[in-house]
RNA sequence: GAUUGAUUAGCUCAGCCGGUAGAGCACUUGCCUUUUAAGCAAGGGGUCCGGGGUUCGAAUCCCCGAUCAAUCACCA
């Protein structure tokens, strides 16, 4: 077995599953292990005077993630899928006959932290207070074949933890296995989505999935990804929004239509925006956007109570209340209250002078919307801590919604803000089919100005709604941002699983097999490369001398016993 | 993209003015038993991120590069 390139302890325990395999043990088997409890159930269920019969006959599996061996004693601790418990092992009750291999070997010598185990056993109570499984059977269901990093607790006190975010995030699922609290984000993130979900359900309305691939990336302002379709030989679009498609549901007659969906935008990254990123998207006829503002804080609500129990939830240093109603608050106020300008009726000169004099930047591709949008973002998003709907944008900047029922030039929008972010949007929709070719048309003049966010015009949308969609109301809300504020959550990463990073460099990709092919010994190419010559150029280039003192070195201090090859040897592997 | 900081053992991290690479846990060996992040004792383990430079001598100082993080910029 060639175990150069593996740590002192990857090769123990690769030796460890050999011995294994010698003493007739499968390290990996095939066969259903019949658990009948979980660690959790035990800790809860234990009573001290009146063992119940099913913690009579204990079958539970799961990671060891901590070993105190003794001599004929042992105490190891086994993780669950929900949480963990101790385990004793007393040698003359594992191994009842003479033959002690199983205690004396395979538990105190083979097994290491982070293998699997199943153990059969029953529960009891140690001297010190702890309860525990008194292990009769144990059976090896997978060897680690890696260390794990040690986290170790006392009193609420860690040690040691595994903190690295690059290698929390890169490797999830040991941050899973040593990290319970990660565990807890991803299953509130689920709990988050159920109860969304089951409110929906509620009210009857219908989950449905719509085409990620596109062709033309609509329903939001976005810079998208492309690709390729190879039988049609077009371009594709990853979704940037799935608006345009649920309306398009609307129009086909659902009364209500929601998805829960990835989107993909090809901008920056950092601490709240991932690549792609998951968005729910809900649309319901007949109503407009202040019923779906009711809509909205009741689903919020519901979420914050379904996951804490109460509608106060802790985010960094603030408390936030998402008790019902939340504040509403029109864009105009807002600007208003926090920069003493009343942007009502301005014109586009006059809100760029408006920008200046607030020290906010402008370039000429900003149409009004976007100097609006300016001036809000800048100076007053970051007031709303609390939650808060800001209502009736500017039409420049929501060409996809229906102007306001009464006040010339807004539309009837709102945006919930939370903690300065903008969380959701929503719109009473625009179903006027004139009116949103406009619009389009509008975003094409942007587009033209050097707006590279504008939009496309999707034609077969129009057409659908020339064919008639009843007013509806839609909103859209991040997931992944809400789920950052009801856990607590500093970054999008903690609660994605897998969130986006630059590739990995792979080390150690050469093979051997370059140098044997022009005529190397397998060995002597094997020290090539762990001595950094990883190609055949590298190896032309190299000086010879200095090449023949390190392979040389190399074979000393790893005490290889190759026999040397002469400096003459060297300086022909270099000419070959 | 900019700035700042980081990169040392499997993990968490020390390492001063440049002078023999360290600790705790993990690992190995031995002893011990209902132990409590940590029983006792001994031991093994390093491409100090990579490459150049300065120097008698570099983990340490300088330059270039890689990766990561934080902040900013960008981002309905």
């Amino acid at each position: 077995m060639d175990y150069t390139g593996l740590s002192e302890q990857e090769v123990l325990r690769r030796e460890a599953l050999a011995k294994m395999k010698e003493l007739g043990i499968d390290a990996y088997p095939a066969s259903e292990y019949p658990v009948n409890i979980y660690t959790t159930d035990i800790l809860e269920q234990f009573k001290d005077e009146d063992l119940s019969e099913n913690l009579k006959n204990i079958c539970i599996s799961g990671r060891i993630m901590s070993r105190r061996i003794m001599g004929n004693a042992s105490f190891t601790e086994l993780q669950d899928s929900k949480g963990r418990i101790q385990l004793y092992f007393k040698r003359d009750d594992i191994c009842p006959e003479e033959d002690k291999t199983m205690y004396n070997v395979v538990l105190k010598k083979l097994l290491d932290i982070g293998d699997i185990i199943g153990v059969k056993g029953y529960a009891f109570r140690t001297q010190m207070g702890e309860i525990s499984v008194h292990v009769t059977e144990f059976t090896v269901l997978s060897k680690s074949l890696r260390p794990l990093p040690i986290v170790k607790e006392k009193d609420g006190q860690v040690y040691d933890a595994f903190t690295d975010p690059e290698m929390r995030y890169r490797q999830r699922y040991v941050d899973l296995i040593v990290n319970p609290q990660v565990r807890d984000t991803f299953i509130k993130r689920t709990k988050i989505i159920n109860t969304m979900r089951e409110f929906f359900n509620e009210q009857g309305y219908l989950e449905v999935e719509t085409p990620i691939l596109q062709s033309i990336p609509g329903g939001a302002a976005a810079r998208p990804f492309i690709t390729h379709h190879n039988a049609l030989n077009i371009p594709l679009y990853l979704r940037i929004a799935n608006e345009l498609y649920l309306k398009r549901l609307i129009v086909g007659g659902f009364e209500g239509v929601y998805e829960f969906a990835k989107d993909f935008r090809n901008e920056g990254m950092d601490r709240t925006h991932n690549p792609e990123f998951t968005v729910l998207e809900i649309y319901v006829a007949y109503k407009d956007y202040k019923w779906m503002m009711n809509f909205t804080e009741e689903m919020i609500e519901r979420v914050a109570i379904a996951l804490h129990g109460t509608t106060e939830v802790q985010l960094g240093d603030k408390v936030i209340d998402y008790k019902r109603p939340f504040k509403r608050v029109t864009m105009y106020d807002a600007i208003k209250e926090h920069t003493g300008f009343d942007i009502s009726g301005k014109s586009e000169d006059e809100l760029r002078q408006i920008c200046k004099e607030l020290n906010i930047e402008t370039d000429k591709s900003m149409g009004k919307g976007k100097l609006i949008d300016e001036i809000f973002g800048e100076k007053c998003e970051h007031h709303y801590i609390q939650p808060t709907f800001i209502i009736d944008y500017p039409v420049e900047m929501s060409p996809l919604t229906k102007k306001h029922r009464s006040v010339e030039g807004l539309t009837e929008r709102f945006e919930l803000m939370i903690n300065g972010k903008e969380l959701a949007n929503a719109y009473s929709e625009l179903n006027d089919p004139i009116d949103q070719r406009e619009r389009f048309e509008e975003q094409m003049k942007l587009s033209a100005k050097g707006d590279d966010e504008a939009m496309f015009i999707d034609q077969d949308f129009l057409r659908a709604l020339e064919y008639g969609m009843p007013p509806n109301s839609g909103m859209g809300i991040g997931i992944d941002r809400l789920t950052m504020f009801m856990t607590n959550s500093p970054s999008i990463q903690d609660v994605l699983f897998f969130p986006q990073m630059r590739p990995e460099k792979r080390l150690e990709t050469v093979d051997e097999s370059i140098f044997v092919e022009i005529g190397i010994d397998q060995e002597w190419a094997k020290v090539l490369i762990k001595t950094g010559i990883e190609s055949v150029k590298a190896l032309k280039e190299a000086n010879p001398n200095k090449l023949h003192q390190s392979i040389c070195g190399y074979n000393k201090k790893n005490k290889l016993g190759l026999t040397n090859p002469s400096q003459d040897d060297v300086k022909s592997w270099i000419e070959k």
